[in-house]
DNA sequence: GTATGATTCAAACGAACGTTTGAACAGGAT
DNA sequence: ATCCTGTTCAAACGTTCGTTTGAATCATAC
């Protein structure tokens, strides 16, 4: 049945980086093989090889095919906030609404693979591969980067340290809400179906709930301290 | 260097155990094969399918090992703080500290271990591996059920299913703010140690400030037109 | 029609995998 | 001294892995 999916269709490559989207996403990396990758695709064994060079390569092409658009789409909703405040520093939500709120328009795309690709997105931020979080790193420090400055500039009272895990909390939060919602079934059993569409002002309340939260007494003492010391 | 360590001991179980957690940690389940367990823990190859019965045995063993000392840690801690207001719901804060509390407590203890346990278990919430998700499931049934009814409690106004999206929001939230630090170091180079100690109190903040945010419109309107409809 | 370059194909490669085997070794109890 | 039970060991098992090979097939240009 799988396998006999789209028997025709010229474009191997697409085939290819497909199937192996599909199930790198089900079974992982390591445990997906060259073998099931062609035959749910249709091809033959050596083509992955011959269109990408490696295994490692494809890996690559998985992420870079679909991350390109979608680092572009946040730059760009970055950017239109920014074009409407002219030079005036943003409001953090629409900073984190930028960012989040393009992750979670292709998480609930699911005609073109998009909420695919955001659930192995999600578990490969913890991936214990080296290459693959290498690469993942290179392909958003950019766009982190720019991300990051702008927050900067709409909090600026609030250390850029502790901004910074705050933004990691929030893309963990945000990564678990995509790639863990099994986990949250088994949670409890009682939990009807994941509809992205109401998953966005759900996340978006709960990360900016947490970003504005009140500093820890920690943080606010240190700082005191260190400005009488000053 | 590293296949001398410990040369002698003889506690040939326990030295797999250890070795296998943290090479689990480091490579992931399938990218770690017996031959590195065996002998990064100084043992013959097949002391493992001895003492073990198969990998797949031994990876359980590997989380039932820390998990059943964890799970009892939270239930004790929760019920510390049940027994200091005596029937009266607990205050939202308590429960969260009691949950994550101990959590981070344990990725605190560098010592025996816990931190290197509680940075694989961050990235297993989200593992493909069916049977490892299966056994995760089971293992948290309880506790999660337990920590749940006690929000249910301590929020009867908020609906459940918008607490139990909040758990897994702080689920997540917290697993990436311990398994994901290389990620966050990637991210931004200017990062400085990740003291334990001091996650703590800023997770905390986070964790509260967005179990506190204000509902999401649609869940409030939603459950308004529902009540006028009742 | 035939030459050319790109693609597909069946088959095989060596390496690494998890697991099994049967002998060797240990230490107490009889 | 002998048996017994638990453990360790070197070696091999069959399978699957990612990759390579060289011939077959296709499309296009001459």
């Amino acid at each position: 049945m799988s396998e006999a999916t789209a028997k025709q269709g010229p474009d191997t490559r697409a085939r290819i980086l497909d199937a192996a989207e599909a199930l790198f996403m089900t079974h992982g990396f390591e445990a997906t093989s060259m073998r099931m990758i062609t035959s749910q695709a249709g091809v033959n064994l050596a083509a992955v090889n011959y269109h990408f060079g490696s295994k490692d390569a494809l890996i690559q092409e998985v992420f870079r095919r679909r991350l390109t658009e979608l680092n572009r789409d946040r730059l760009a909703a970055l950017e239109a906030e920014e074009a409407v405040v002219g030079g005036a520093p943003l409001k953090p939500s629409k900073i984190v609404a930028a960012f989040f709120g393009v992750s979670l328009k292709m998480a609930a795309d699911t005609e073109h693979g998009g909420a695919t690709f955001m659930r192995l997105l999600g578990r490969t931020y913890t991936e214990p591969n080296e290459f693959v979080r290498q690469f993942l790193a290179e392909e958003y420090a950019e766009v982190v980067q720019r991300f990051m400055d702008a927050l900067y500039r709409a909090l600026p009272d609030v250390p850029r340290e502790e901004i910074l895990w705050r933004f990691h909390f929030m893309m963990g939060a945000m990564s678990y809400a995509i790639a863990g919602t099994d986990a949250l079934k088994l949670f409890a059993g009682d939990f009807d179906d994941e509809d992205p569409t109401r998953l966005m002002p759900r996340l978006m309340s709960f990360l900016l709930g947490g970003l504005r939260a009140p500093l820890p007494e920690e943080v606010i003492e240190s700082r005191t301290i260190r400005r009488d010391a000053a």
